[in-house]
RNA sequence: GGGCCGUUAGCUCAAUUGGCAGAGCAACUGACUCUUAAUCAGUAGGUUAGUGGUUCGAUUCCACUACGGCUCACCA
């Protein structure tokens, strides 16, 4: 298991110890951080670095090119790096020897006078240097990175000081969060927090993970969605609440699937699932802008158009677009059970038609949707939480948004008739006693939090991460989750 | 879970038909006071993911296992 390397440096190590040297000391006085360094100086000239007088800061020791008695090295802090210059007439014999036995990975605290070299790099003349943090085990090479991704999702702090691109990534992925935060908060919206570990998993229809408490002797299950949860704020008051929060399905992974996943939801008293749509427009463009993106966002051999309005498609209205299938076969079980079949599509004994309507859209629709589009009208069967549309109950107030051929987005005008939502939630007991394992259980907390009232509300939930997807052209959802879930190793 | 592909030095990658397992970087020794992929000379580093099989001989062919990637199924 170890290396040449890491015995060597271990070595080291105690040779340092031996001759008094703390290698992993508390702190060190710096004046500067690198980035400083950078903004502060860069443009001066020689004469006006040389009335700075001793500065100090401190970074990884990244690279280094001896010339015996000198030496060029850089080292790296915070996305920024500044070359040091150590000299032995400078350092004295036994301080430039301890110099050269420094390793890459290192961290050096280092102060000097700055100048400039003859091509002008700001660099720092080493007058005296600590070591901070002996670095054990070689980092990934400088040049070809670290590739492997078994190695860049394990270890991903390597992944991180190796590839540069993939800190962007996390950068822009918290720059996200932020912007969504913003957009939300200067509409009036309330951020909360809601159970993480839920008596009864609710708000989705997914396998959920199981646990236990044992001091209150209880099975809990990790939740699966906050929904329940963020309409009883509702039903308390509280008109505009929101949630950031992770998610846990009990399902497979894959590119697009981790088993936990962060998800915003967001309810809106008083407004219905037609004014979520627009809202949802904003919301990406107001991210595109911050990120300096602009409304056209490359994704893979795509340019995706965030430019509003977005195009509006019915379910049926997708499912006639994209395939030969007829009105009139997606209006009876027998049909559309037959084409379904057709089409490869596995389907239980229990699958109503709107089970089965929801399946074609997926099949034939779904992947051809790469432009963003909402996707209204989906069947109650398959929308146990969402508003019937009046003129017609087989239908709800919903759509789910689609860019990339991706699910993102899923928002409807809330269910707020808590006899109508017992009937529905018997009707999912009934299909999880049919074997179902995804239907959804009943939850009479949630049913009486109904009963006292609840106005009409629309909720959305977007998933962050296949967001950050989206605006990072990235095509893993473990390219964006710095620490995806992994088999154990062997 | 199914199918396909992959796993060689710390990192990135080679290895002809089945015939001595190699390079660059990193490391070690030495030279070198403006380099920046520093340069130059030399040295060391391997259970070729693991187990078994075929063969005179296996990184190479076969089987199984582990892990990873893609894909299908399931899901968001």
């Amino acid at each position: 298991m170890e290396n040449e390397q890491v015995i060597q440096r271990c070595e080291k190590l105690e040779q340092l110890k031996n001759q008094g040297v703390d290698p992993y000391p508390a702190r060190y006085k710096r004046t500067h951080s690198v980035a400083d360094l950078a903004a502060k100086f860069n443009g001066l000239d020689e004469e006006k670095l040389r009335i700075q007088g001793t500065i100090s800061c401190a970074g990884r020791l990244i690279t280094v090119r001896g010339h015996g008695k000198s030496s060029f090295a850089h080292i790296y802090s915070n996305n920024h790096k500044i070359q040091i210059y150590a000299r032995l007439e400078k350092l004295g014999a036994e301080k430039y020897e301890f110099f050269k036995g420094l390793d890459l990975g290192d961290f050096i605290g280092v102060s000097g006078a700055l100048f400039r070299t003859r091509t002008d790099e700001l660099t720092i003349d080493v007058g005296d240097f600590a070591l901070l943090s002996k670095s054990l085990r070689p980092l990934p090479e400088k040049w070809h990175g670290l590739k492997d991704t078994e190695t860049r999702y394990r270890q991903r702090y390597l992944d991180l000081l190796a590839n540069p691109e993939v800190r962007r990534i996390f950068q822009t992925r918290s720059r996200i969060v932020q912007s969504i935060r913003e957009f939300l908060n200067d509409d009036g919206f309330l951020e909360v927090e809601t159970p993480m570990m839920q008596p009864i998993p609710g708000g989705a229809t997914a396998r959920p993970f199981m646990t236990h408490h044992n001091a209150l002797d209880m099975e809990l299950y990790l939740r699966i969605a906050p929904e329940l949860y963020l309409k009883r704020l509702i039903v308390g008051g509280f008109e505009r609440v929101y949630e950031i929060n992770r998610n846990f399905r009990n399902e497979g992974l894959s590119r697009e699937h981790n088993p936990e996943f962060t998800m915003l939801e967001f309810y809106q008293a008083y407004a219905d699932f037609q004014q979520l749509m627009p809202i949802t427009e904003r919301m990406l463009a107001y991210i595109a802008e911050s990120l300096g993106m602009g409304l056209k966002i490359p994704f893979g051999t795509h340019t995706i158009d965030l430019t509003p309005p977005w195009q509006r498609l019915t379910i049926t209205d997708a499912i006639l677009n994209f395939s030969p299938i007829k009105k009139e076969d997606l209006e009876d079980l027998g049909r559309a059970r037959s084409i379904a079949e057709g089409l490869g599509i596995p389907l239980t004994a229990a699958d109503g038609l709107g089970k089965v309507v929801t399946k074609i859209f997926e099949q034939v629709a779904e992947a051809q949707l790469i432009q963003p589009t909402f996707i209204t009208h989906f069947p109650t069967e398959v929308s146990p939480l969402s508003k019937a549309v009046a003129e017609n109950p087989s239908l709800v107030e919903r759509f789910e948004l689609f860019i990339c051929g991706r699910e993102l987005a899923n928002g409807f005008s809330e269910l707020n008739d808590p006899q109508e939502q017992r009937r529905r939630f018997e009707a999912q007991v009934a299909e999880r006693a049919a074997g179902d394992e995804e239907a959804q259980m009943m939850d009479e907390d949630f049913i009486q939090a109904l009963e006292y009232g609840m106005p009409p509300t629309a909720g959305e939930g977007i998933g962050i991460d296949r967001l950050v997807m989206l605006f990072t052209d990235s095509h893993s959802i473990r390219e964006v989750i710095l620490f995806p879930q992994m088999r154990k190793q062997g």
